[in-house]
Order: C-alpha cells, then structure tokens, then sequence
DNA sequence: AGCTAATCTTTACATAGGTTAATTTTCTTC
DNA sequence: GAAGAAAATTAACCTATGTAAAGATTAGCT
C-alpha cells in the first residue's frame, strides 16, 4: 500500500497547496483481477495510481496477438499516457492482473493544474523524462540482449513477480512466446 | 536549415525574454561526416540542435556490435538524453553521417533557466513527452511488426533518407542484419 | 478430496534471420 | 577513366524461436 504524495514528493518536491489540488482530483477505485483499466479504441482520459496490485499493460496486432509491453506494480502511474499526451485514439490495454486499489484522476483537469502549480509541471516533466528513459533501456534490451539474458534481467529487477502472475504474461514482456521460456527455464536449471 | 526558435515555438509558446536567455545559451558548430558528438563513457554534458545533416545514435554491445538506436535528420535535439537527465554514465554514441550544422548548449545552463521561465519547462515537459511516446511506438514495432514491414514503414516515414546513407545503417536501424535487409528488398523488388 | 480449468512443458516441425565469406556493384579519388 | 575502397548482394550453413498439438502439472472450486 504506496502513498500517491510519497511518490510525486520522491520526484520533485511540490508546495502544499499544490498536492492539495492534485489531491482532491484522485478517487478511490478498486480494480478486480480481470478487470480492464483501459481499453483501445478511445482517446484516454483518466490516469490512475496503483497503490497496490499488478497490471499489465499490452497491445494486440492484427491476428490478435498480443504484446506485454509493461508489467505494472505498485507505486505507479497507469493508463494510455500516449493517447493522454498526443490525444491520439488509445491503442492500449490495461488489465489488472490481480486485484487493485487505484486512485484515479481526470487527466485534463490534473494538467490543468501546471498553470497554477509551476512546481507541479517539473514534476510531470521529470516523470516524462525518466518514462523516456526507461523506454529507452528498455528498447535497447530488447535488441541487444539475447531471450534467456533479458529473462535473467527481468528475475533481478521484479525479484518475486514471476511467482505470482503467469509465465505467458511474463513470455509476452520479454518478447518471446511461452514454449521459448520454458526452454530457455529448462536451459537455466541444468 | 532549420531554425531552433521556430522548432521550440511549434511545440510550445514562450515568451520573448524567455527564448532570448535560451538562444544566449546555443553556439554554432561544425560536425564533419564521420565526427563524433557525444560517445559513451562519460557523463553527458551538452545537448545539440541539428540544424542540418544526419546523425545516427547507437550502442554497442561488449562483442562490440552496434546497434543504431536513432538516425536524427533537422530539426531535433541530440545528445546523451538518458544521460543528461539521469546524471549516469552515458552509454550512447553519436555520429554524423553527413555534414551537419549544430547549435549546441550546456544542458545543465539550459535547466537552469526553468526557474526563470516556467514556460520553458512546459517545453521541456512537451519535449519529453513526444520523446517517450515516440519511443514507446517503436518498441511496439520492433516487436510486433517482421522486418519487412519495419522496412515499409521506415521508407514511408522517411522518404529519401535510405538514399542518403549507408543501407547497414538502416537495417541496424530496423533492427536486422544488412544481410537480411538485402533479402528484404530483393523479396519486395518480385 | 476430487473435478475442472488453467498453466506449463515437451515434441515435432517450419522459418526468419544470424554469420561468414565470396562476388558484384557503386562510389571516390587521383 | 582506371584503381582502390566501400557498399551491397548472394550463397551456404546454422540457430533461435515461432506454431500447433499433446501431455503433465498446478490451482481453484464445491
């Protein structure tokens, strides 16, 4: 159970009258697992806090496939933040994976805030630029390293999680199919 | 040749005061074809603004492989982004692959001049934003998409630019081996 | 505990794509 | 325009990984 202010203070520090804007804009929701977050096909207009549980954030090609591009845990922002940002249509799914306790906010009227709350803009522009460079590292992984090398990455940086979602979803955020985890499993046992 | 002011003014508006201390801050240079603006190893210091020519941005794997990461035409920002928003080492080289004209910045000069113009860090904040987007759409592709596919759609994307440059940066690019890009095309030329 | 559904593994086969090296084509430069 | 260098293609071979289907294992009810 993460506290959204602990998170946007371990950003950037912001006044108090500031979080009490942000503040009054977040509602509780409780998200059951199965539960969708986000679904595509809409311009996205809530972002959400997961104060704990797990979501997955994924996107389907043509033939349905789909592709685990995230695995979300707590404490963190959830929700199309491409579509929010471009107000493009929203070509992401976000499913909770096991049951959530969310808080939820209107994305317009959070943004709004960046007027009157300098300090609270240099958070969003921090959080935008550490997204990036997450994405980076990632997109850099995905090329660079070999399956079996981004599977023993994964282990180290989400120690745990493996034992409580399923491998497929975990497959899926590697970028391989399930049959080549559990070879590459079976390879890392001997 | 491209202007730096009308580059920021067409993500955000700023004030005149404000873009006077940013352009106080941006020296023109000169990089050769083959001329190298950031390489990996220390931490990342400036940032550039390519007013014309191509630069590519890789990594390179401990077998020494490379990986273009980026291929940057005008107008856009280039430099160790991870690594001047991070403060860690930076792992990114950059090339140029043409002549090219820059205006280049201390970057740690340039956010300092968020306090001062807040509408400057709403710049900053769109910036990053794009660059994540822009980033999260790619690793869709490179993950979702064959390579052929990735081929089409850097074609239509960036029209041109494959006559430009060497076509094994391209499929460093997409992600394959020059090899395979050459099977590609051959497949398509049917 | 036992039944059912979900998950995971294994097998068999197909294929995209890597590597290396040889050959051809294109670009530079004198 | 000829020589040499760089780039692109082709061929031969190999491997990682995909797909489909069958089995084995585990988890979730009632």
């Amino acid at each position: 159970m993460v506290s959204l202010r602990d998170f946007i203070l371990s950003v950037s520090p912001i006044s108090e009258s500031a979080w009490q804007d942000i503040n009054a804009l977040f509602q509780p929701k409780l998200l059951r697992k199965g539960d969708y977050f986000i679904t595509e096909g809409k311009t996205a207009t809530q972002i959400g806090f997961i104060c704990s549980g797990i979501v997955r954030a994924f996107a389907k090609n043509q033939n349905g496939q789909e592709y685990n591009k995230h695995l979300f845990t707590a404490p963190s922002f959830i929700g199309g933040y491409a579509s929010l940002i471009t107000g493009n249509i929203n070509k992401i799914n976000q499913e909770a994976l096991t049951d959530c306790e969310l808080l939820v906010a209107d994305y317009n009227k959070l943004t709004a805030l960046y007027d009157k709350h300098p300090d609270f803009e240099r958070v969003a522009r921090k959080l935008a630029e550490f997204f990036f460079a997450a994405k980076e590292q990632r997109e850099i992984e995905l090329v660079m390293l070999s399956a079996e090398e981004r599977y023993l990455l994964f282990r180290e940086r989400m120690p745990g999680l493996e034992f409580e979602i399923p491998l497929y979803h975990i497959a899926s955020y590697l970028g391989v199919s399930a049959v080549q985890l559990s070879r590459i499993r079976k390879n890392l046992a001997r």
